[in-house]
DNA sequence: GCGCTCATACAGACTAGTTGGTATGTTGAA
DNA sequence: TTCAACATACCAACTAGTCTGTATGAGCGC
């Protein structure tokens, strides 16, 4: 039957194809990507390609819910996530994020989802929806830890979490737009700054001494 | 020579293919709008095209030039620019922008400098330059007032307002994606809030009960 | 073990329609 | 008469998707 299948269910040429959707549209977009380039990418041939998925927003689909939970992965492995407090997970978490784009100045790609909601969102329903699931997903982990932050250090403080969730996957994005346009990571790192000023103020300066001992306590 | 020029030395039917190839392009992005496209809508011929266009990529940047003075005209003519208190003319700034967003609740189009940068900053040189100028230029135009507000009410306060008007620019590109995602402009009415809180915390609480009389002092 | 069947997993040529761009007009005003 | 301002027919290259063919291996009766 299948040929070689991986833990996630997903036969080599097809991962193959995937991966080369994702890498080429992240950098072209959709719709300036051919099937023809996805397949000499992936030396796969036409046949292979259309064996695997019905159509070219077929792949796209895929590829985002592909590239999706890729990305959680890469967050749920973070060290910042083993951090039993979540006040420091979420400064660990835009540290993580920092640190990413520190080591790789350069961008040469963007995020997928957000290429994918920029290009489709309007004419491609299904891609929307891919997209919007997606942006949920990525909302409620940080969500998740911003509420009980807040239950633990500032209850009473004025902010909702989903709300600055949003507000940071939104500025995410947007810095991401930017840096294409200025080649180079700057602007993202200094708003992931800005936002974490922002956090401070709405928890209380009160509690930024005490992440700093266990901000460092975790990195080892 | 030109046959029906205006004020801009712009030609009705240039004129007429650039508006159609914002629009069509505004839903689209770049590379699923076509020529014929954009001639169709225009109502002009393949030849009218090409009479003022050299390419396809030459009409994106125009049209992205075009696009960009049009939205600076449109926030140089608002109510809020004519305020003489540069924090009045900042908050008045986010509730002009706010206002926008709320009488046009469902979003079926984006912002076209946002979507060549996602789309064509890698692959274009030349229109992600244009996009650079235009985020450049916009940014300015807050900065501007940032800093005037800063050195009249906040002077000693510990932000920079270029990098303030480079988180707002970020958040407002970030918010349109997902709204689009969203199909409606509440994330995006809200992170505007999430920022003037920003801001206000960032020049002092102090500065608040007086704009609030300016601001409606200035509506009038 | 051996041939047979059959489904999966491709390979690659082909096609109908599209796309950016061109070549060659025509028209009307100066 | 000339030139800008279009109009129209046309083209070569490309594009998503199809069609037919084939290699491979699993399952099965014997």
């Amino acid at each position: 039957m299948s040929a070689k299948t991986k833990s996630d269910g997903l036969n080599d040429t097809k991962r193959a194809l995937l991966e080369a959707g994702i890498k080429l549209m992240r950098v072209r977009g959709y719709s300036a990507t051919t099937v023809d380039d996805i397949c000499a990418e992936a030396k796969v041939t036409k046949g292979g390609f259309f064996h695997y998925f019905k159509s070219k927003e077929d792949i796209a689909r895929e590829a985002a819910a592909y590239f999706t939970a890729e990305k959680s992965k890469e967050i749920m492995g973070a060290a910042f996530r083993k951090l039993p407090d979540p006040l420091a997970r979420i400064y660990g978490r835009l540290e993580f994020v920092q640190d990413y784009f520190r080591s790789a100045k350069q961008i040469n790609r963007g995020c997928l989802v957000g290429a994918f909601a920029q290009e489709t969102a309007i004419t491609y329903p299904h891609l929307k929806e891919a997209c919007r699931l997606a942006f949920t997903e990525w909302t409620k982990d940080f969500e998740v830890d911003l509420a009980e932050a807040k239950a633990l250090y500032a209850p009473k403080a004025d902010f909702e979490p989903v709300k600055i969730a949003r507000l940071y996957l939104s500025i995410f994005q947007g810095s991401l737009i930017m840096a294409k346009t200025e080649d180079d990571t700057d602007a993202l790192i200094e708003n992931i700054t800005e936002f974490r000023r922002y956090l401070i103020s709405l928890m209380g300066e009160g509690t930024v001494r005490d992440q700093k001992q266990m901000k460092t306590a975790g990195k080892a």
